[in-house]
DNA sequence: GTTGAGCGTT
């Protein structure tokens, strides 16, 4: 198994894509495109994991340089994911309790102007 | 409807 690094790609591109790009070279046993955590869109570079490290040379070599929508892939070995700590596990949440905080004067009595005059001229 | 270096789960 080869870890594959793909860079500057099209943020378009989906992990299928990969998937199906690299199939014509190996078989793919892995492809995730990282996505932003924020904006739900394409960070442009994903992975790809081949069974042989033959397609993946293969893969590379021939996707590496590669012009996609006026822009070249960067093809190249991954490196390992435990260098980075690939994902913090879910927290639960403690009691969030919601204090009513009222602020003193915070009630103060707010101007109406209509009050201060009756347009009802009642004679 | 936007943006563009870099290494992992959107």
């Amino acid at each position: 198994m080869t870890n594959i690094f793909i860079a500057n790609l099209d943020w378009e591109i989906t992990s299928e894509d990969l998937k199906t790009t690299f199939s014509a070279f190996g078989t793919v046993l892995y492809a995730h495109v990282v996505y932003e955590k924020d904006t739900k869109r394409s960070k442009g570079f994903g992975y790809i994991e081949m069974e042989t490290a033959d397609g993946a040379i293969a893969a590379i070599q021939a996707l590496n340089g590669l012009e996609v929508n006026g822009r070249k892939l960067d093809v190249k070995i991954a490196s390992p994911k435990e260098n980075r700590p690939p994902r913090k596990e879910v927290v639960e949440k403690p009691y969030v309790k919601k204090t009513f905080d009222k602020k003193p004067g915070s009630f103060s009595s707010r101007s109406n102007p209509r009050n201060s005059n009756d347009n009802k001229e009642n004679k």
